[in-house]
DNA sequence: TATGAATGAGCATTCATTCAT
DNA sequence: AATGAATGAATGCTCATTCAT
C-alpha cells in the first residue's frame, strides 16, 4: 500500500511557502528550488503536487485572495469589516503583497487576470450587500458606495504596504474610519 | 572625433522601452535583450548607459513615478488635479502599471523601496499644500485629507488597472469626484 | 495469501509497451513512467520486474530481435523466408524500428552490443544452413551468400523503414526477389 | 567594432562535436553541455549558434548525410563509388553511426524524417544516373538497379557498423563487389 | 506483490554580465 | 561610442531510482 499523503495539505504548505517568498522578496524570488526549500521539501516533491510553476502561482494567488476575503467575512459593523481588509497584521500584509505582486506580474496571462478580476467583482458584490443590510444605501447606489469604500480601503492598503513606517495599523484604521464615515454620510449626520 | 551622443536622451529611450515591456507583459518580460531590442539598440549599448539591470529598473521606476506626478502639476481645481493621476489614458495606465509592478517587485531592495516611499511622501506633501491653497483644510488636517484623497484615487486606480473593462475613464472620474466631494465635505455643503 | 502473478508475462507486457513507444517516438520517449502507463501499470510495478532501465531495454531489444527471427523460421522457400524479415507488416516494422533504435542507442554499452552482434551472427549461421539445405551453395561459400542476402534484405528494410511511402510491401518484396535471384544465380540459370 | 567570428565554421565545429559524441555513445550522450565541452566551448556559445537542440541535431544530421554522399562523388568506376559509402574508415563509420542514430531517434519529428527521406531519394537518383552513364541499365530499370545496389551497400554497412570485428574493410569491400557484380550481371558476363 | 511519494541529479534553455574589438 | 560574442550561473522541468507502506 502506498504511503498515505494529504495532497491538499501539501499543496497549501507549498503555496504558503511561495507566498512567504513573494511577500519577502518579490515574485522573482519564488523559484521552484526556493519554494521547495522554504517548505522543507525538494523540487521533485513540488512538481509532484503542481504540474508547473504557473499552477503553483495561481494556487498561491487564489489562496491569498481567499485569505484576504475570509478574514473579513462574518462581522457586524461595516467599518470593522472593512478594517479587516487592511494590512494591519503580518498575515494580512503578506496576503496583500502577494496579491499585488501577482496582479502586477499577471502581465498577459489571461487566467491570472481572470482570477483577479472575478475576486474583485465578488468582493464588490458582497460589500454592496453588506451596505444594503446596514441600510446605508439601496440598489445600484449600494454598488457605487461599495466601489468607493473599497477604493479608500485599497488605497490606504497600498500606501501602508509600501510605507509601513508611515502607516502603522492605528493610522490605517483612523484614516479608514474617517473616510468611510465621510463617504457614508455618517460624519455629516453625527455632526448634525 | 567621437560621435556626439546625447546620453540622457538614450537613457530615457531605454527606460521608456523597459516601461513599455513591463506594462505589456510584466517585469519578467523586461530582459536586457528585450529592452534593447524594443529601443532599437543592442545590449552592448544598453550596458553602456546603465551599469546594471537594477539601475535601469530604478531609472524606469523614477521615470514613471515622475510622469504620474508631472501630468498632474499645473492645474487649478483640486479634483481636476487628482483626476490626472487616474489611469484614464494609455500613457497614465502604462506608468501606473510600471509603478505597481516595480513596487511589488521591490521585495527587499532598499533603494527601490526608498524611491517609492519618498515619491509617495512628496506626493502627499504637494497634495496637502494644494488642499491648503484651496482652503479646504489647514495645517495637519490638510495632510489627513490628502492621505484620504490619495487613498481614494489610488484605490480607484488599482481597481481600474486590473479590471479595465469594468472601469472606463468616465466611471473612474465619476467615482473619484463623488468620493472627493464627500471627503472634502463639498457634497455636504452643496446640499445645505 | 499473496496474489499469484505471472512474472514472465508481466515482463513481456512491459517490454512490448516499451517497444511500442520506441517504435512510435524514439528511445527517448520510452521513459519508465510512459512505459508503465502504456502497459497499464505503475512505475513501482515496473521496477519490480526490472532492476533498472537498462535491463528493460535489453529485454525489449532481445524480444524484438527474437520476434524478427521467429517469424521467419519454419518455411520452405528461401526467398519466402527472407521476405519475412522485411518490415512489410506493422508488427515487423515495429520490431525493426526497435532493433535499429536500440542498436544506434547502444553507444558504448557492451552488453547491448554483444546481444546485437550475437543475434546477427546466429542469423547468418541459420541463413547459411538454409542455403546449404537448398543446395544453393556449400561450406564457406554458403556463409558468403548468406551475408550478401542478409545485406540486401537489411538494406531494403532500412530504406523501407525511413521512407515507408516509397517502399510499400510489394515494392520491398519485388526488389528482394530480383536481388536474391541475382545473388543466387537463379536469374542467370532461369534465363538460360 | 565587434569581434569578427566565422559563424559557419563555429556551427560546423559544434555539429562535428555532436557527431563524435553520438557516434561514440549514442544520441542521449549528446547533451548540450557535452557537445559544448567536446568542441571546447561553453553552453552559452553553443546556444549562440543554434536556436535549440533540435536545430543542432538537424544540422549534425545534414552534415553527416552530406559527408557520406560527398566522399563518393567524383569517381569513375561504379563499384569504387559504392565502396566509398561503406564504413571502412573511422570517418565514414562516424557519419554512418550518426545517420542511423538520428534516423532511429527521428521518431515523430517530421523535419528530421523529411531530411532523411530526401537524402535517400537524392542518393538513389544520383546512383541511377551513374548506372545509366556506365551503360548498365537504362531508364526506369536503372532506378531498380540503384535501389538494389544501395540496399546491398547499406545492408553491408549495417552489419559492419554493429559487428566491426566481423566486418573489416576488406571484408566489406569483397562482399560488396561480388554482390554488385551479381546484381549488374557482370559476374555472368565475365564468366561467359 | 504493488504503490506512488519523494529524491536529487541532470536536462535544455535563458539571462545578466563581461570584454575584445 | 558601440558591438555582439562569450560566459556560466540559474531556472523550470524531467527522470531513473529509492523506499515506506
Amino acid at each position: 500500500m502506498p504511503k498515505v499523503v494529504d495532497g491538499a495539505a501539501r499543496r497549501i504548505e507549498l503555496a504558503s511557502a511561495a507566498a512567504r517568498l513573494i511577500a519577502r522578496s518579490g515574485v522573482s524570488a519564488a523559484t521552484l528550488r526556493e519554494v521547495a526549500a522554504e517548505a522543507g521539501m525538494t523540487t521533485g516533491a513540488l512538481t509532484h503536487y503542481f504540474a508547473d510553476k504557473r499552477e503553483l502561482l495561481i494556487v498561491t494567488f487564489r489562496h491569498s485572495l481567499a485569505a484576504r476575503e475570509s478574514t473579513a467575512d462574518e462581522c457586524a459593523d461595516l467599518v470593522a469589516v472593512v478594517e479587516r481588509s487592511l494590512p494591519t497584521t503580518e498575515e494580512a500584509r503578506l496576503h496583500w503583497l502577494v496579491t499585488v505582486a501577482l496582479c502586477a506580474q499577471a502581465g498577459d496571462d489571461p487566467e491570472l487576470l481572470a482570477v483577479q478580476r472575478d475576486a474583485y467583482r465578488g468582493h464588490r458584490t458582497r460589500m454592496a450587500q453588506r451596505i444594503r443590510r446596514a441600510g446605508l444605501a439601496e440598489g445600484r447606489q449600494a454598488v457605487v458606495l461599495a466601489e468607493q469604500i473599497i477604493a479608500v480601503a485599497d488605497g490606504i492598503a497600498l500606501q501602508a504596504l509600501f510605507d509601513p513606517d508611515g502607516w502603522p495599523p492605528a493610522h490605517q484604521r483612523a484614516r479608514l474610519r474617517t473616510a468611510v464615515d465621510a463617504l457614508t454620510g455618517a460624519g455629516h449626520r453625527a455632526r448634525q
